[in-house]
DNA sequence: TTGTATGTCTTGTATTGCAAGGTATACAAG
DNA sequence: CTTGTATACCTTGCAATACAAGACATACAA
């Protein structure tokens, strides 16, 4: 039992809300993540994705030093990157408001009378 | 701009919760999503997702008459298909609890304190 | 040089939504 | 019987993406 599939189309909004907060690198998205509650990303996962949104220029890079290892890359959003993130929130409350009401057996005109 | 990817791993719960309110055939499914908010699935998506599901053992068909066409296979959950709906329902009450603390930079050690 | 912890990146695989196209039934018109 | 339309089901091939496994690089201690 693994929600795999369902990161599919959502991890991506989640990193784009969390380097929105601040400048984060990508070892320690893994690490934020498990903090929000998600179960441990592989680093296999975490970074082809970043290097992705930054080739759609959602994301900036610059490498700074580390106290502990080698240099870290940290991430930062670019206008672009808010804007996807603002599409993406759009994505997710359209996918919510759906599925719950799918589970709840209440078609879209049954608007929000929640009578059953 | 579209939910494809987010779909991945969600449609199959919904047809399941569908499935189980009550008897439905492939074609109809489409449609009923339409009903619950989403936009229209390709045929392509519902009936190959509806044969892995049979081969599973989540649901079981019954071919009956038509009145304008060919025999319409009716689905419906079996016991198997009734506990992975709520295994689904699971995932995706923990999916939604994170992506939200994600949104809302709330740690799952903030608890619902919400006062931000 | 060896070992550990920290950090990033690449390759290959599995899953799954979807477009495109094929097959089959019912019925009406000719 | 053929043609056209609506209904209904299925298959093939593609694209996107999470992930395991492993490679590579830096800092520091022994």
């Amino acid at each position: 039992m693994s929600t795999t599939q369902m990161m599919k189309g959502i991890l991506d909004g989640c990193l784009l809300a969390i380097i929105k907060d601040r400048e984060v690198y990508g070892y320690e998205l893994a690490e934020q993540l498990e903090l929000y509650g998600f179960d441990a990303l592989s680093e296999g996962t975490i970074y082809p994705l970043l290097l992705r949104m930054q080739k759609e220029e959602l994301v900036t890079s610059t490498r700074k030093k580390s106290t502990a290892g080698p240099k870290r890359k940290y991430y930062s959003l670019t206008a672009k990157g808010e804007q996807e993130l603002e599409h993406f929130i759009g994505r997710w409350e359209y996918l919510q408001t759906n599925v719950n009401r799918v589970l709840k057996h209440e078609t879209a005109s049954d608007e929000s009378q929640g009578r059953g």
